[in-house]
Order: C-alpha cells, then sequence, then structure tokens
DNA sequence: ATGAAAGCGCTAACAC
DNA sequence: GTGTTAGCGCTTTCAT
C-alpha cells in the first residue's frame, strides 16, 4: 500500500486513548444511549485530541450510502443550467449531501458516460436532465433518479420536476396579444427535441383557440445558442417583409441572438422587431434594449429535485412529479401596438 | 444491514461463475500479467456476462483513493466561476475524476464548512478560491491543494493558477489611454480583498510612472455585484461633474451595473460615461452598449488548475505557480477621445 | 499460474 | 455496559 495517503487517526487510535474497544468507542461516537455517560466522556476527549474524523469510505462500504449525489446537466457555463445546479447544491449542503456535476453538452454519448462514472462513484442518487435517445439508461440507474427539464415526459414512471412550459407559452402569447401582437414568429427549439413538439403545440392550440390559421405561422429553427438564435433571425429577416415584426424565441439566448441580427440588419427592437425570450437569463437585463422573457424557476428546479431525490432516498413517499409555474417578466424589447388600451385581450379571443 | 442498496454483483459472483478464486478473478480484472491467457479470458467474460462493475467504494478504501476532487468557489452561478468549473470539471473528466463543487458566497464559515465536507468525502485533492481569513486552514487540509484567484498570493507555499491581473489592469489602462482617457475613475473591489490592494497598486504605479498625481484618483468601493456597482457609480456621478467620464471597474458584474446607473442618470454611454470592465463574462455582449473589458482566461484557470491538481496527486513535480495572461476585449463602452490618432501613448507617458 | 488469507475502517450482531 | 467477532468488496502479500 505505498499509495496511501497520510494516516489520519481511525477509530482504533481513539479507542486505544480512551482505553476502550473498538466498538465501545464506535458507539460513544455514534451517540448510541446504551453507554455509560462517562465511558462516552472519555472517548470524546479522545477523539477530540487525537483529532479524529470518521472515514467515510469506510462507513460508505458498510451502509451502502455515500451521502453523494449526481447532477447531469447540459452545459454548468450555461447561466440557466447553472442556477439550476445552484439551487440542487444548496439542498444537498443543507442535508450534509454533495454533489457530483457534469456536464453532457447535449451528447448522448457524454450522458452515458457521466452516467456511468456516477454508478461506479456509487451516488445515492442522481437529477439529471436526460439527452432525448439516451433516456432509457435511467432506468436501469439501479439507485433514485429525478429528472428534470422537459425529457422528463417521457418517463412517466420516473420523478420528475420541471417548469410548467405550457403555462409558460400561454402567458408569453397573452402578454403579446395583449401589446397588439397578433400573429407572433418562432424561434423554436432543435428539431426533435421534446421541447419543441410541447411548444409548438401550445402556439398551436392558442391560435386554434381564438379563430386563427396555425398554417399562417412563422417559424424558424435553432439550436437554443446565441449563434442559431442569430442565424434564424437572418433567416427570418430574409422570408419576410412584415413590420413590426414580432418574435417569440424558445429561449433567452436565441432571443440575444436574434436581436443581434436584429441589429445588424439597420432595424430597431422594439420598434420594427419585438422580441420575447424564454428562460430569464440575468444577461437579458443587460441587452439593448432589455429582454422581455418568461424566466422559468430556475434554482427552485435544482432545489425542488434535490428535495425529492432526497425524499426518495430516504424511503419517504412524495409527488411523482412537479411542475413550477413561469412568469412573466415585463422589460423592454416588446413594442406596445394596442394603442395604449393594454387588458385582457384573452377574453375576447 | 437493512438499508444496503439492491446488490450489485461482487469480484466474488465472478469468480464462481469463472471457477476461480476471488483473487484470480481480481487479478484478470486488473490486467495483472501473471495470469493464464485463456483464464483471464473466462474471467472477463464471466464479468461481462453477470454485469460486473467494481466497486469504488472498496477500491477507495484500500488505496486511499477516491478519484473524486473538490471545487470551492464563491458561486457556481456567477458566470465567471461557473466557466472555470466548466474548465476543470472537463480536465477531470478527461483523466476519469469527478468533481464535487460547491459556492462559499464569499463567507469564510461556508468555505470551512465545505472544505470540512470535501475531507470527510476523502476527495484526491481540491481546487480552492479561497476567502480572505480562512486561508490558513488550507494549510492543514491534508490532501493537494491548488488555489485559484487573487488570495493565491498569501499562501506562495501553495500551487496556484491566477491571471495576470497587473498585466491585465495594465492592458486596460493602456487602452484607455490610447483612447486618450487620462484619468479613469475606479470602481473597485471589497475593501480588505486582496484584489482591491493589487488593483489599486497597479494603478497607483502606472499613474506615477506617467508623472501624474495618484491622489488625484477618484475611487468607489464596491462588492462584485451589479447593484453595489449601480451604487457606487450613483455615488460617483454624485461625487464628480466631469464629463466625459471614464471608469474602469474592477469586475464586469459592477461594470454592468454601472452603465444601468449611468442610463439611470439621463447620462449616454459612451459618450457621458466610458466603462470599461474586468472578467469578460458572457453578459457583455449583449449590454447596451456591449461592454469593453479585460477578459480572464476563466475556463482555462480551471483546466490548468485541475491539470495541476492531477499531477500533483500521481506526484509529478509541477510549477508551483501558474499565471495566465488576460486580454483586452475591445467594445463599444468606450468612448474615443483621442480624435482618431490612436496609438501608442505609452511610449510618450 | 493460482489459492488462501490478511486487512483497509467501520458497524452491528452476538456474547458476557 | 462493554468486548469479541464477522463482514462490507477489494487488492496484495504469501504460500504452493
Amino acid at each position: 500500500l505505498q499509495n496511501r495517503k497520510p494516516d489520519r487517526p481511525t477509530i482504533l487510535h481513539v479507542a486505544h486513548v480512551a482505553h476502550v474497544s473498538k466498538s465501545t468507542a464506535a458507539r460513544a461516537l455514534s451517540g448510541a444511549t446504551n453507554i455509560r455517560p462517562e465511558t462516552r466522556a472519555r472517548v470524546l476527549a479522545a477523539a477530540k485530541s487525537v483529532g479524529y474524523e470518521a472515514n467515510q469510505l469506510a462507513k460508505s462500504l458498510r451502509s451502502g450510502r455515500t451521502g453523494m449525489f449526481g447532477l447531469v446537466i447540459p452545459d454548468i457555463a450555461n447561466p440557466f443550467w447553472a442556477e439550476v445546479a445552484r439551487g440542487a447544491q444548496d439542498r444537498a449542503a443543507q442535508n450534509d449531501a454533495s454533489l457530483l456535476i457534469f456536464s453532457s453538452d447535449w451528447k448522448a454519448a457524454r450522458e452515458a458516460s457521466h452516467l456511468r462514472a456516477l454508478r461506479k462513484a456509487r451516488v445515492d442518487g442522481a437529477i439529471v436532465n436526460p439527452v432525448e435517445d439516451s433516456i432509457d439508461a435511467l432506468g436501469r440507474f439501479g439507485t433514485p433518479v429525478v429528472l428534470i427539464g422537459s425529457s422528463a415526459e417521457r418517463f412517466p414512471e420516473l420523478p420528475s420536476v420541471g417548469s410548467d412550459i405550457a403555462q409558460g407559452v400561454r402567458l408569453g402569447l397573452n402578454h403579446l396579444l395583449s401589446l397588439g401582437h397578433t400573429d407572433p414568429a418562432i424561434l423554436a427549439a432543435p428539431i426533435g427535441r421534446l421541447a419543441r413538439a410541447r411548444f409548438m403545440r401550445v402556439v398551436h392550440d392558442f391560435f386554434v383557440e381564438r379563430g386563427r390559421d396555425p398554417a399562417g405561422l412563422l417559424v424558424e429553427d435553432g439550436e437554443y445558442t446565441v449563434d442559431s438564435g442569430k442565424a434564424a433571425m437572418r433567416r427570418l429577416l430574409a422570408r419576410t417583409t412584415r413590420r413590426p415584426l414580432c418574435v417569440f424565441a424558445a429561449n433567452d439566448l436565441m432571443a440575444l441572438g436574434a436581436m443581434l441580427a436584429v441589429r445588424e440588419a439597420g432595424l430597431l427592437c422594439p420598434q420594427d422587431v419585438s422580441i420575447l425570450g424564454f428562460d430569464g437569463i440575468p444577461a437579458g437585463v443587460f441587452s439593448h434594449p432589455s429582454l422581455s422573457t418568461i424566466a422559468k424557476p430556475a434554482r427552485q428546479i435544482g432545489d425542488r429535485a434535490m428535495g425529492l431525490l432526497l425524499e426518495r432516498v430516504r424511503g419517504h413517499a412524495s409527488p411523482n412529479h412537479m411542475v413550477l409555474p413561469c412568469e412573466m417578466v415585463a422589460r423592454a424589447s416588446l413594442s406596445d401596438l394596442s394603442g395604449g388600451r393594454r387588458g385582457q385581450l384573452t377574453a375576447t379571443g
């Protein structure tokens, strides 16, 4: 065992100093009741004097529980996911648990590799935003898993925490309507992503409910990134001469990219093009103009997912699916076409 | 052992299936040479057939190494630190290591608590951006520690990775000078932080070198946050009527806050007030105007710190201190007062 | 080339 | 109330 760490004191050292057996020391340390108070005091004193810290590895090997959890998200450097991570991490820390964080970059291969690492590390459970095609690997994960994000729907039997996309989209659409924007173009999520289908379905329904033809919808596809939002906006601008134009983007990064494209085209936001985002990332405050958006409760999602996971691990029953509401954050990227008579246009259809 | 996980196959199962002893199975699995090829094949086949995965906990208990590392940063939701985390995380993943990430919120108590958690988890090493007053706790951490950020200087004996603040500040000051801004006001880091002292010392020296009196420097204190940057800018605006004004902020968040305050005061950036940031966070691209800034190599810092840590753990010698250069990112928040004759004013003083 | 056995540090039966 | 013992799953002598 040449590679070992400098030896830290074990329970055996403590026992020796306290003149008791290993197990008595263990009992004292674990707070068992069947022990003479003075013995316990002696052990505790001994432990303190040698600077004893229990070896979590040994405890884990015996108990099968590590007190560690995994978090697999697309990208920790993405502000939305960083917020989620922060929420999960804080909740974990409150419960003396630690969090292993991995970024999958939306790649199934990386996700699978991270999931393997988590299994290897013997985490007590994991929170995962699954890449679509690898989702079934989660069923065999072995330890409790809580899903976050829109792909959760594919695995109804697994617990999940997410934001209420449908409610959020409706919130945005209603807001747009109240400002007089009746025909928003859509900068959509990547084709194939479940979130896209859900988003579009709500938009579709919304149109139909109001007796409008969804076929007239302008849709451009993107990739959840600034660059792709910019490119999508360029294509959109080339496709339609409608001004003022209104655009509803699938996420804030795309919306911000779109804003760049608008400026690049010599147009003004919101005068020529109104832009509504989705996510609520901090950068939206600083854009020019500041970005109106539907804010997902990112930190809360992480917090609740961790909470659910902890309950699962502890064997408590818990709700299987949690859906947290989105909020409208009205800033400056939307023009008001309603002539000031803003209000509940929803009732009139 | 009532709380145990559903039993996964152990090396004993494998040995049994392969009709060999535990130790032979171990040898085959570990790739030892002193084993008959056909025996090894049999073991490997058995392992695959039962779906064997080595228990990392048991390995760790024996070897004393967990393959896990800790990262303690102020706030994972802060874009700069998220980048650092991403860099460290990627490098860790490349080396089959995992990363436990903690946010200290610049609080010594939280940092200490996280450090304790890391010790408990028996990480092989840690990367820490230390809160000033708790820094000595790191000396007794027991496992290799790599420091990141400016507080590293306080612990010259510990290896560290950081950005070259002095070079970065000079880069900014020179850039400002080349644009004709000879008297930048400073939105400084929190009092007491080492980074503040270093920043100010460079500014001071820069002034002196050019025969100017540093006493004339306008300085406002902040807290590294948008709100405090905004407040500091308000105070600055109330304090001086100099226009055009030029402000050099200790970080981008403060710079962005300052920009908000400028707009709020009915002034124009960069016409009335030029603003230079420090960090290079993504949000600077979207601000109005886009933020000129000194970019720290955030991701690289995380990457190199993890690299250094891995070398240390493996017993390799490695450089003790790494200083990565900053880059000037010229965007739109600085006005050009030089009348177009931009150039090396530095030579003329 | 293979097996037996010890031991990493801990907890929990089981004795007394 | 306390000591003895076994065993979590693995690696690594030490024999053979």
